[in-house]
DNA sequence: TATGATAGTATATTTTTGCTACTTTGTCAA
DNA sequence: TTGACAAAGTAGCAAAAATATACTATCATA
């Protein structure tokens, strides 16, 4: 094997891989970073805990198989839903060549209050350092290497937090996502262009209260 | 279909896609980014210009497999390679549902003095805008758009360039990289700690020649 | 009504960027 | 032999952005 055999090729005469979808969801949750996670109920790696997936249908296109993932085990819909990265090692599955292709999807912790049956909120950090089915914790490290790069540029940082937000609430998930402590003026100049105020402000705080933002959609 | 059929699976029941490998070979050549680019021989898309790239061995890592196809087809061996993106459309090959791990590569000119016999240079920036087999035109450009982000926090340019550079040579890189012109004091205080000075300098041409630099490897 | 705690603003300092102008050093042609 | 050209390389300034500190404002509660 290893030759050159696509010049002359018909694919459907060889061994092919099996093809699964990982998601690794994402919110923040008492100030920390957090995935979503399920007990496995089987073998390989029964009991331990895994990233919720699915094998790809025949006909499905990758993105919907992630979000059907997503839908299916942890009852999410309309997420921020993006590829990661694409895990393939002939070991990462004892039983027989199965590919990943992982992605990474970011929701507020509001539309997490009642997680599916059978999963529930990790601490991303602390997670990694245990053992995860299958190479699911290196997936996971990877997730968060790549929303930390991308909170940098893009915006992110706003699938983290619902409609209407605070400004402290919005500078501690840059905080965390960054993983380091941001000054609240230059924050604050830094993002203007990106929001609208209401007219709405917190309350019932033992403090000031702040004022309620909204991401102001690209005119 | 489109159940939840992890919970009790058996992978090798079910259909499953044919997985290749295609890589998105860039050069810098007559001050422009090129892409290699062979000539399909068969069906489909026979005659189009196609990225390199091979079926997956089913016990062959992914990266391996890349490796290979730009081995095969442009006789590189050692070159800076990194996945891109996966590519699982259902109807992006009509024979058969085919998924593609893309990775994209970077090598300095110098290297493809002698391109391999049926492939050759071709501007990445009009390829794409001309009909090529598959959605090769798309991974080009998301290859592009790839390198162009990474240019400004990482130090992939340097792979465009041989062991040895002028500075002039390096600042061209970036600015096609990055698409825009940059002023010659200020990119060298910002790349003065990535470089280290040779005694050399280059010579022949009809102006004062320019010092030869290489990369500094971290101390 | 004073206090604690967080929200929010003003302003100073440092670094980076954008830009212009200048000096240096080679080849080539008169 | 020398002056013109051309690109390499350096100096330096102003504007802008990033970094950092200090201050004021406003709520609940004691």
């Amino acid at each position: 094997m290893q030759t050159d055999f696509l010049a002359h090729y018909d694919a459907s005469q060889f061994e092919k891989p099996s093809v699964t979808v990982d998601a690794v969801l994402f919110t923040i949750r008492d100030g920390a970073l957090q995935v979503l996670l399920t007990r496995r109920q089987e073998e390989p790696f029964a009991g331990m805990l895994a990233l919720p997936g699915t094998f790809v249908g025949i006909q499905e296109p990758l993105d919907e198989a992630a979000a059907r993932a997503l839908k299916t085990k942890a009852g999410l819909e309309g997420v921020y839903l993006e590829q990661l990265y694409t895990w393939g090692d002939p070991g990462r599955d004892p039983r027989m060549r199965i590919l990943s292709v992982s992605y990474y999807a970011l929701v507020p912790e509001s539309r997490l209050m009642h997680p599916a049956p059978g999963t529930a909120l990790y601490p991303a950090e602390e997670i990694v350092q245990e053992p995860l089915a299958f190479d699911h914790a290196q997936i996971i490290r990877c997730g968060r290497e790549r929303i930390r790069g991308k909170a940098t540029y893009t915006d992110i940082a706003f699938s983290l937090v619902g409609e209407e937000f605070t400004l402290p609430e919005l500078q501690s998930v840059y905080e965390i996502l960054l993983g380091q402590k941001l000054y609240k003026a230059n924050f604050r100049k830094k993002i203007a262009d990106k929001i609208e105020e209401t007219e709405k402000m917190t309350s019932g705080n033992a403090h000031r209260p702040s004022r309620i933002y909204r991401k102001r959609d690209k005119e």
